[in-house]
DNA sequence: GGAAAAAGTTTCCTATAGGAGACGCAACGT
DNA sequence: ACGTTGCGTCTCCTATAGGAAACTTTTTCC
């Protein structure tokens, strides 16, 4: 076995510095006085070892996705504030019903969906827009269905909102409903143009 | 140098299953595709290796925080389908469906809340329309503040978003923002007649 | 089909995550 | 002062994350 391959040198992790900064690991032990644990106490809750969360509250390693979960569950921390990290705004949005490009415009033969807010990443709620093509009353062949719950208000147009287990639903400007998202449900525009609909959806 | 530190033996990482299962993989090769990247342009949009990702599509590796973050910012995740995976009870009972009815009314000298979809006790998302009075422009003594995450929809009239850490914000009919609603937040109404929001709010 | 290019996987390597336990250091009683 | 106890840090070690490049598979032209 030669020593070193010549060229290839395997160099390893190299420099990519922690854009976190020091937040992360004061948000931890804060999170975790505040709920008045040891160390110890925290580490055994979360199935980690005790010298491991010391080192990743003072921010000397770069915790697995994993670990931070499980801290994540014992501390009973949202997501979004650990993913808000250097001075990334927490707000964002700003923006008429005009769309902005990328991937945040998805379309259907039914719907056209933008996104809101979308340059926030770590929110838990998801907010869109969605225009419901104006077209003719059918049957659902396949509803819409997601695991969590939903939002929806009426910003123009008049449409029927049907869902699997209760009566279609005749909305206008400014009506709104809310329902658990994993009973079938889809929307069909009932004037001559496009309906516009607000959702705000939260995954389960 | 001694081989064995006798009873010490350092085990390490030992067994820890990942909880994830398969999914976490899965779903980054999903957003992936959905955006029709190659390994390649989503390792290098992400500054990681195109190998890493390869094995973390693959769940062959437990990744770093660090590294799913710019994954997550790079493929757009939004953070709750990640971290949902824990057989997380299902939520939402039975009357999960609700049409907005009057709904009750709270009143503030500067807000004018009105519930939505109040009949439906059993909901994570409050969501409610307020009318925001117009009057003179003054400093914020106490902000509204509650842990959470807020997202906020301009209905009608002009105004202005006050937050602790960022600049105000000037926000017109159509116009969006979400916020973690922890940090102080208020909003004057700037134009002549009262400004009409409506607000979607999600407790931790 | 076959060559070439592109996409994805595997190998190989170093740096390091993370666990066990030693150590440091308060704050106590006695 | 001296244990003692409880909390946090540091040291040491193994297993492994993650990058570079080799390798394999798939796709695309001709």
């Amino acid at each position: 076995m030669e020593p070193i391959p010549s060229e290839e040198t395997g160099l390893g992790p190299e420099a990519m510095e922690a854009p976190d900064g020091e937040i992360l690991g004061k948000m931890i032990r804060d999170a975790r006085k505040e709920k008045g644990l040891t160390l110890e106490e925290a580490a055994r809750a979360a199935a980690i070892g005790r010298s491991t969360l010391s080192k990743i509250e003072n921010n000397q390693t770069r915790p697995s996705f994993e670990i931070i979960r499980r801290l994540m569950q014992t501390l009973e921390l949202e997501t979004p504030q650990l993913f808000v990290q250097s001075g990334q705004s927490g707000v964002t949005g700003r923006r008429d019903f005009t769309r902005t490009g990328l991937g945040e415009h998805k379309e259907t033969s039914t719907y056209d969906h933008e996104l809101l807010c979308s340059e926030l990443t770590s929110k838990r709620m998801v907010p869109y827009i969605s225009t419901i093509k104006a077209r003719d009353v059918t049957e659902f062949d396949n509803w819409v269905r997601h695991r969590g719950e939903e939002f929806m208000f009426v910003l123009s147009g008049e449409l029927i909102l049907y869902t699997e287990h209760y009566r279609p639903l005749r909305m206008g400007p400014g009506d709104s409903v809310y329902y658990d998202s994993g009973m079938g449900h889809g929307c069909v525009s009932v004037s001559e143009e496009d309906a516009k609909v607000l959702w705000v959806s939260l995954e389960v």
